[in-house]
Parts: C-alpha cells; structure tokens; sequence
DNA sequence: AAAGCTAATGAAATCGTTTTCATAAAACTA
DNA sequence: TAGTTTTATGAAAACGATTTCATTAGCTTT
C-alpha cells in the first residue's frame, strides 16, 4: 500500500512540502499554476495525506465516537446509521463502541477520547464514563459529547431524546381511551432515565383516569425480548388478569405476544398489546403491533449536528433537544370486551 | 481534557521519555524501582499516551475498519457485534463504515486504509474498493482484508462465509422433502456472489429431483421487505401457482408472508415459506420461521481473528473458510397439501 | 584483576503533517 | 516613482510518541 509522503509529492512538484500542504488543505492561498502541478504529482502516485502526521499536528482525529449498549438492537443500529451518514457529511469518520453494558468497556472506549484518537462522543448509555470530580466544573472533565435516548440529568449536557414520559402516557391513554382500566406494564431497566419516565407517564395516565395502580401488574423489564416473554407468563398466571399491556419496547412486546399466542390467547382479542420504538419489525409481525414511534433518523442527525456544532467551536447555547413521536394505532390493541368490563 | 504527555511523566518521575515509554510498553526493561516511580506519576496524573504520536512513529493505527452495506441489517449486525467484541479483545478498536452502497463512500472508506487510520478491513460487500492493476501482484495493491458473506473471486484473498450453494440447496431440499414440487424463488441481488451461489442451489436442488425449474417461478430480488411483498404479489398473480417460496433472505420471507396474510392465504397450509440467514424475528413471527440459520457470531469472530493473524504478520495459508449453517425447521413450512398434489 | 557481559538508562533521530515566520516578487496607491 | 500592500512561496519548528545507539554501572568469568 501507499508509502508516498507529502516530501515527495513537494520533490515531483518541485515545490516545498508547505505548499503542497496548502494546495490539499487550502487550495485558495497558492497559485493556480502551482496548485495544477501538485494536483498532478498527488493524482499520478495517488497520495493520500497520512493522518496521524495531520493529526498529531492539528490535535483533531477527525472521528467521532459512537458508545452503545447493544447495537443488534434496532433501535439503536437505526439511530448509527443516520449518525454515521451525517457525520460522513459533516467530514467525520465514526468509531463504533458496543459496550455490552461492560465497565471494563466503557472505560476502554473513554480513554479512546483521553488519547485524542476522536475528537467527541454520541453516548447512549445513560452514565458518564469518566471520573468526574464535582469540585470542577463539568465541562472542563468531559470531551464535546452529546447523550442520546438516555437523559442525564445534568443541565451542561446536550441530550437529544424524545419525550418519554409524554410517550408512556399516550400510550396508555391509548388503551385507556379503549375502555381498559386493567393495564400492566412490562417495564425497562429501572436504573435507565428512559424506563424510569415512562414508568412516570404510565402512572400519570392511570392517575388521570382515575384508577389505582395494581402493584401486580408491573413488571420489571430490560427492554429484551427474553423478558417480555417471561413477564407476559407471570401476568397470565395472575387471578385477576389484566386486559391490555404497555410495552416499554417493541422487543418486549413481540416477546410478550409470542407468549400470549403460545397459551392460546387472542391478540387483541383476550389482550391487547403495546410497544414503544415502532421497529421495522412491528408493522411486519402478526398482528401488526401498535406502538410509540421514536424518529431514529431525525435523533441520529440531531445527534451528530449538535457535536460537530461542539466540534466546529460553535456550540450552541440550548442543551436540550426534544423530538416528537407519534401513536402509530395498528392491530394489536382493541376495544376491551364486554365480558371484560367488570372490574 | 488530558493534556499531559510523555514528558511531563518523564519530569515527574525524574527520568527521560524513552524509560516513560519502556514501562509502558515493554515494562521488562526497566528497574521495578523506576518502574513504580513512573506508574505512579501516571496514575497520578491520569496520562494516557497520545496515539497520534505513537501511530505516526510505529505506522499502526490499532483501528480495523468494517465496510458494511447497511447496519440496520440484522444479519450485518450481528456479525459486527461479535466482530467488536472480538477485536477488542485483540487491542483493536473498530471503524465502522456503512457505505449504502454509494460509491463515493466505499471510495471514502478505502482512502481511510491508504491514509493509515486504519491497519485492516473487514469487507462485507461484493467489491474491493481499490483501483487494482492487474499486471501487478494482488496483495501488494491491497491492505490486509478478509471479505466475508460476499466471497470475492479471488485466492489470494481471505474468506469467510457458509456455503451459500449447500444452503440453498437443503431449503429447497426440505421443501422438496415435504412434497413440494412448485417450488418458487424470490431472489437476492444477483451482482452478489451469494445470491448467485443461492440461485445455483436452488436449481441444482430441482435438477436433482427431476423437477423442471419454472421461469415465471424465480424472481428477482435485493434481500429486503418489500421486494419481498412485491416478489410474493407477483407469485399470487400466477395462474399456476407455487405451492412453496424459497425466499433468499428472513427479510423477504417476512415480507412474502406478510404479502399472503394480506390476501388472505394461510402460511403454510396454503403456501410454504422458507428464508435463508435465521434473524432474531425469524422465530418471533408467527408462524415461526423455517430457514437456514447462519452462525453470525462465528463468522465475525472468524473473520477478525483471521485479520489480525495477518496484522500480526502470520497470516494462515489457507484462504477460505467455510462455516456451517444449520436449517432450523419451525412452522411455516408444511406437507403439500393433497388439493394441490397435481402437477 | 582484567576482560567480557548484561542490565538500565538517556540523548537524539524519526515518523508526516501543519503552521508560523520570513522573504521576495508582484500589484496597487498616491 | 517611491512606498505600501498583497500574493506566493519556502525554511523550520512543532506535535508526542518509539526506538536506535551509546554509555555507564554492576556482574561474571577466567
């Protein structure tokens, strides 16, 4: 591969390696008869300018880390793809962290931003992986960062998000306003912002419509299909059954309706079932699943644009960012029967 | 953000930047005395070594590049999640490069290698993004690579990948198997040596069993949902109908039975469905999904040991690998029904 | 005790860029 | 036309690590 440095393009063009320097990253400071020359030379040996040189020069890498939890998870491969598509626009190349939820991980992928190899992060985990020492300032222990889906609760950070807790709400208004009052809910990890709010919605939208809460009807989650299933079990093994179940994901969701059909119940018929992300995969299942759709592209772009404002030295004066989802109504939800109308 | 280096370490412990960087990296040479001193000075300052500075001088960057069509793609990331893990288990961060494929981005990912951000590729598409002379050796053109999924047509190159030919054949066979004698196929992209490989499966299979392969019964394709309903529409429109699909993916088996449920057809008494890859969803829908199951994690294990065989100048003298696949026989294939027996 | 080794260290070169500073030539200005 | 500004360029320093080479001190061997 490629050996050709910048000293011989200057010697091909004859000129100093300052101005072939400047014809790649400057064209407008030298002369167009020169700027052809050297234009020439780079074409004829297909140089390429080698980055660390560039970058141990200018101290920026020119990437951008992108720290996940789980990235087979649609949710969040939806939100990389339009991250790395912007930032490829935006001239920036996307380092890809899939931390399993590993400290060990995590830490690893902090010291890739403390070692300069890029030059901000897009977090969607909802802990800083950085010691963070409460006697300085914030933004002078963090690199340009931008937290996504899982909203620290820190006004110096930008978060980019949409409202869970509105979410949570419509949702269960949704089945309320379907003549539900027994309405469980399989929850997400309780020590994420997300789960937390949209356990907070769902309150909210019981509270509303006056009715209590059954303890027994919420379940603890982790937004993984493996535990839709389960929660769906412990729910139908109940005595006093609940008619409808709010989802805190579309993974859960699918997992709680093959439950469902592997007892023998009718969705929406017996239950009805709602998920929140609206994942390619809920308009494909059967029935199709009703759900709170997050707009994955616009928070990926979002994301990016607010880093590479950071980057650019621009950084906006608003942290907060709020996009809006929609109820998309499908199948899987339905009026309650009449046979289940008692309380 | 750290800022300190090598030399203030070196200030602090007393001792020259040459001795800093022995204890980190070949701590052997030096005195456990001064070995402590600097670890201390490095814990307390919290340095991490600039990799700029370190890739320039060693000329490797530690970053292995993943070229992807698209990662929203179940199949591409479940491959890239144990393609992370394994890398990083190796001391490799990974660059991620989803090309959509546009040109203009595979170029922009091959320039990456030749500028040294990265020291490998991993390539998943069916193309080598580099300007090859062919007068000239191969693997002096290219850096070091493993194609995978997509096997490229050349021995020199490394390759992971299941047989895609055997695969095809067992769906077709299992159809055949169960009495299947108009068996359509729904097609992936035939520029792609897999879906080729497919294909060629799929007629081999017929041939084998003395059945005539249908014209009107093979359609085109791109592995994706909707080509899949689209595909499937098609098939419905047919005077002689197929009595089972093979479809070349999960995505278009989903989409195909999605397409039968629409117009009221029941999967499989009506028509047998089988896809090909065995997605997470794959066993999720209903009915559950018969198909081929690719070892995901293996294949991206493989493939990143293989790179960093070669990274680490032992690359293996065997070239390809052939994984195993699996089919996996869950509900959405069926006996042929006896209404449908004639030819 | 002289000679030869080994171990531990530092000085300095090196990797490939970018950018500051200086300089010369060309283009304006009055 | 002299003075000033602008334009185009090159020399050299700087970025932060690694590594070669040389040097010294402390051992071993005979």
């Amino acid at each position: 591969m490629a050996k050709t440095s910048i000293k011989d393009i200057a010697r091909i063009a004859g000129v100093s390696s300052a101005t072939v320097s400047r014809t790649l990253s400057n064209p407008n400071l030298v002369s167009e008869e020169t700027r052809k020359r050297v234009l020439k030379a780079v074409e004829e040996t297909g140089y390429t300018p080698n980055r660390f040189g560039a970058s141990l020069r200018t101290q920026k890498s020119g990437n951008v880390l992108v720290v996940m939890p789980d990235i087979t998870n649609q949710v969040n491969a939806g939100i990389i793809k339009a991250i790395e598509k912007e930032a490829h626009k935006e001239g920036y190349s996307v380092l890809l962290g899939d931390t399993q939820n590993d400290p060990a991980r995590e830490k690893h992928y902090a010291d890739l931003l403390t070692s300069g190899q890029a030059d901000g992060m897009l977090l969607f985990t909802p802990k800083l992986p950085f010691a963070i020492n409460d006697r300085k300032p914030l933004y002078e222990q963090i690199p340009p960062l931008v937290n996504s889906c899982e909203m620290i609760a820190h006004e110096e950070i930008y978060t980019v998000s949409i409202n869970n807790f509105e979410g949570a709400k419509a949702a269960v208004n949704h089945l309320i306003d379907l003549g539900h009052k027994k309405i469980a809910a399989i929850m997400g990890p309780l020590e994420t912002p997300s789960a937390l709010n949209r356990f907070d919605g769902y309150k909210a939208a019981l509270d509303d419509a006056n009715i209590a809460l059954n303890p027994q009807f919420v379940i603890r989650g982790d937004y993984l299909v493996d535990t839709g299933i389960q929660a769906m079990e412990k729910l139908l093994r109940l005595k006093n059954r609940p008619t409808a179940v709010f989802c805190f994901s579309d993974d859960m969701a699918i997992g709680a309706m093959n439950a469902l059909r592997e007892y023998g119940y009718d969705i929406p018929q017996d239950m009805s079932v709602i998920g929140f992300d609206d994942i390619t995969y809920a308009a494909l299942i059967h029935p199709k699943l009703t759900t709170i759709s997050q707009p994955l592209e616009e928070i990926g772009i979002q994301c990016m644009k607010l880093l590479a404002a950071q980057l650019r030295g621009a950084p906006p004066s608003k942290k907060a960012y709020e996009l809006p989802f929609k109820l998309v109504i499908r199948q899987s939800t339905s009026e309650l029967k009449a046979s289940n109308t008692q309380d």
